[in-house]
RNA sequence: AGGGGAGUAGCUCAAUCGGAUAGAGCAACGGUUUUCUAAACCGUAGGUUGUGGGUUCGAGUCCCGCCUUCCCUGCCA
């Protein structure tokens, strides 16, 4: 008997005790029942609340519970069922469950919490970088968080296309061309030995610099303080929030509002009077003119970046089928805003730029605007160039060209919800029957304690550079740390094994829609030991990826130094403890956190699911001696032991991360 | 101003469909190594779940108001 019969079978075993107990009402389905964990393991294995069972069987949650324990036969699977209050208590056959729970990962491997196969085609775009400057912390969010949804959604049994989204057009990525051309002085990432994005990024940052020293100059020219206006409009922004008087707050407000409106106005007098941002604009026009010097210059320059990139990728584990570009998919989508204006279902305007209206947005999708009206949106400019909703509408449309989907993902952080509400809106308006289909997986932002990450700022954690410190800070331990046997040439590979579970841990470890503070001066010092590093934001002690690396080393030095192997032809009577079956149980729930994870996008699922679970184990080998004299007690715990490695294996393998043997 | 999140222990976060005594990790304090790797384990302490109402057998969870905070409301991406 496998699990899945076993919990069938329990389910309906119940069940027909509940209605013995009942027979003058309906009867209830199996499918009613819910288990539930008792507060603790001495009260039994299951719980079952009765207050759902008060209508359909006219009693009070107490008195049924009394009364399903009165008339409880025993079986071959239930010993005991007990009425705590409300609740209904079930002991199990513990031999038998053990036996099922290890005889079903024993068998099943690699495939244990495997979901049926669904018939299904999901297509999830995830990464999506723009392609003028490195990866920092946000895209890790992304890129991680991406890889397990992915990896999830296929193991719960939907057939997964990952796709990136490569944003390699744009006025962003003329700033940094622009710069490159202007003092680049022919460099080339070999010549100066730097990674490609990196390379290029160092041109965007330089683009930007002196943008701001031109700008700085105007405001000088023009004698405007703008440090000035800036303290201004902050402390407007306080003296409002902390204003109680309606009238003087009015006044304030317009103030503030007077003041932002005269920044405004000069950066936007700024950018057109620009020569430097009108090179960029120049450069831009080229570009879609197909002027081949400048689509030379983009296509070197976007190949260093790429090739950066993929270094980036490789190292993280991140996989894509298929990558569009977004130079490829923008044409497609500015086709499809036309004929939408040829149609009558956008609106042109006497300039020739192409809008959908607020109104028929609404109305396409009353759900989604039930609560605000949305701004009339523009699709296409005046001079026929796109805008960025443009090539998501192309791109949007030729994904399901290629391949006949049945969910279309988005992760996109947070920031883009409107614009994705807009999206699927303007496909429904444009008849793709598909719109319903599509859904934004959106997560929060990642923040440093001084704020938000800035490119084009200092405030940036570069993702290369981050895992290089982690992966430095766990060569560090171990080779501070003479128990640790690790072949000499194996620790790189071992120490890039754990400083990437860490930080995918860290990661994934946090509900997806919340935003996450990461705070780099307590990740840094974190191995020295004293204690400012110990409360690292990434850290390799509590609650962390090498946590659960570490059990499953444990269980393999287990097996390497008894010399041993697994066997599920075992006396299932030894694994009566506590903290057996607490481990069994976690176990047997594998397979349900696959499908929470699976069915809400949400990795976090299995990284709480496997940190329980190596709790429990640990907690288990605090207790017991694995390794004991009695024969027959050591196979039964090798056999828990391997279970337990089995499944850390495969939930490991979800997110993304690799388990090493030794550590 | 309007729309959408968020607010839980000193810090970072959990909490199945509304269910039994709100849990972990870090930080603090105390203990564990001649026994399978101390990246571990055990113990102590830490809470009016932002706030005020409401719904009911029962609310961190659902509804309404308020406070705080983040995001969006670009011919940026």
């Amino acid at each position: 008997m496998l699990l899945q019969e076993f919990t069938n079978k329990l389910k309906t075993e119940i069940c027909q005790n509940i209605n013995n107990a009942f027979s003058d009402v309906e009867d209830i389905s199996p499918d009613a029942i819910q288990f539930s964990a008792p507060p603790n393991s001495d009260m039994g294995d299951y719980a079952i609340a009765c207050f759902p069972f008060a209508k359909a069987l006219k009693k009070a949650p107490v008195a049924i519970a009394t009364d399903i324990a009165a008339n409880f036969t025993p079986s071959s699977l239930v010993s005991k069922m007990q009425a705590v209050g409300p609740y209904i208590n079930v002991f199990i056959n513990k031999t038998l469950f053990s036996e099922v729970v290890c005889r079903t990962v024993m068998k099943e491997e690699k495939d244990y919490g495997r979901g049926e196969k669904k018939n299904k085609t999901v297509m999830i775009e995830y990464s999506s970088p723009n392609t003028n400057k490195p990866l920092h912390l946000g895209h890790l969010r992304n890129n991680i968080l991406g890889m397990a949804i992915a990896n999830i959604l296929d193991f719960y049994g939907y057939e997964v296309i990952k796709v990136n989204l490569v944003n390699d057009r744009g006025i962003h990525i003329c700033k940094s061309m622009l710069a490159y051309e202007k003092w680049g002085n022919g460099e080339t990432p070999e010549s100066c030995g730097e990674k490609g994005d990196h390379f290029v990024g160092k041109y965007y940052v330089l683009f930007d610099n002196k943008l701001e020293e031109e700008k700085q100059q105007c405001a000088k020219d023009q004698k405007i303080d703008l440090e000035k206006l800036a303290t201004e409009i902050g402390d407007l922004k306080k003296q409002v929030r902390n204003c109680k008087d309606a009238a003087q707050k009015k006044e304030l407000r317009k103030k503030l509002k007077d003041t932002e409106k005269s920044v405004e106005d000069f950066n936007n007098d700024f950018l057109s009077n620009s020569k430097l941002y009108g090179d960029a604009l120049a450069m831009l026009k080229k570009w879609e003119n197909n002027d081949a010097e400048v689509r030379a210059l983009w296509k070197k320059m976007n190949a260093w970046v790429m090739d950066g990139f993929h270094e980036t990728y490789g190292k993280l584990g991140c996989e894509f089928d298929k990558f569009y570009f977004e130079s490829d998919t923008f044409s497609l989508g500015k086709k499809h805003v036309e004929e939408g204006a040829q149609k009558g279902v956008f609106a042109k305007h006497d300039d020739n730029s192409i809008w959908v209206s607020g109104e028929s947005l609404k109305k396409q999708d009353s759900k989604t605007f039930k609560k605000f009206s949305p701004k009339d949106k523009l699709l296409l400019r005046a001079d026929g160039t796109s805008v960025y909703i443009t090539q998501d509408i192309g791109t949007t449309i030729l994904k399901h060209k290629d391949k006949e989907l049945d969910q279309c993902l988005f992760v996109v952080g947070e920031e883009q919800e409107l614009h994705f509400k807009t999206l699927f809106s303007i496909l429904g308006i444009l008849d793709f029957s598909w719109w319903e289909k599509c859904r934004h997986i959106s997560y929060g932002m990642v923040n440093l304690p001084e704020g938000k990450l800035k490119s084009r700022k200092g405030t940036r954690v570069d993702a290369d550079e981050l895992v290089k410190e982690m992966e430095q800070r766990v060569v560090d331990i171990i080779t501070a740390n003479e128990k640790i046997d690790i072949e000499e040439d194996q620790i790189a590979n071992v120490a890039e094994d754990i400083a990437l579970a860490a930080l995918k841990l860290f990661l994934l470890n946090i509900s997806r829609e919340k935003a996450l503070l990461f705070d780099p001066h307590k990740a840094i010092s974190s191995d020295s030991g004293d204690s400012a590093g110990k409360s690292g934001a990434i850290a390799f002690t509590g609650d962390t990826g090498p946590y659960i690396q570490y059990g499953y080393a444990r269980i393999c030095g287990i097996f390497r130094n008894a010399n041993a192997t697994a066997t599920t032809e075992v006396d299932y009577a030894i694994l009566h403890s506590k903290e057996e079956q607490a481990v069994l149980q976690k176990v047997a729930d594998f397979p349900q956190a696959v499908a929470n994870a699976a069915e809400n996008d949400s990795p976090h699922f299995i990284t709480t699911y496997l940190l329980d679970l190596t709790k429990l184990l640990f907690k288990f080998y605090g207790v017991h001696q694995v390794i004991s004299d009695d024969e027959e007690t050591k196979q039964a715990r090798l056999l828990l032991c391997k279970v337990v490695a089995q499944v850390i294996h495969n939930g490991m393998k979800l997110l993304g991360m690799n388990v090493p043997e030794r550590m």
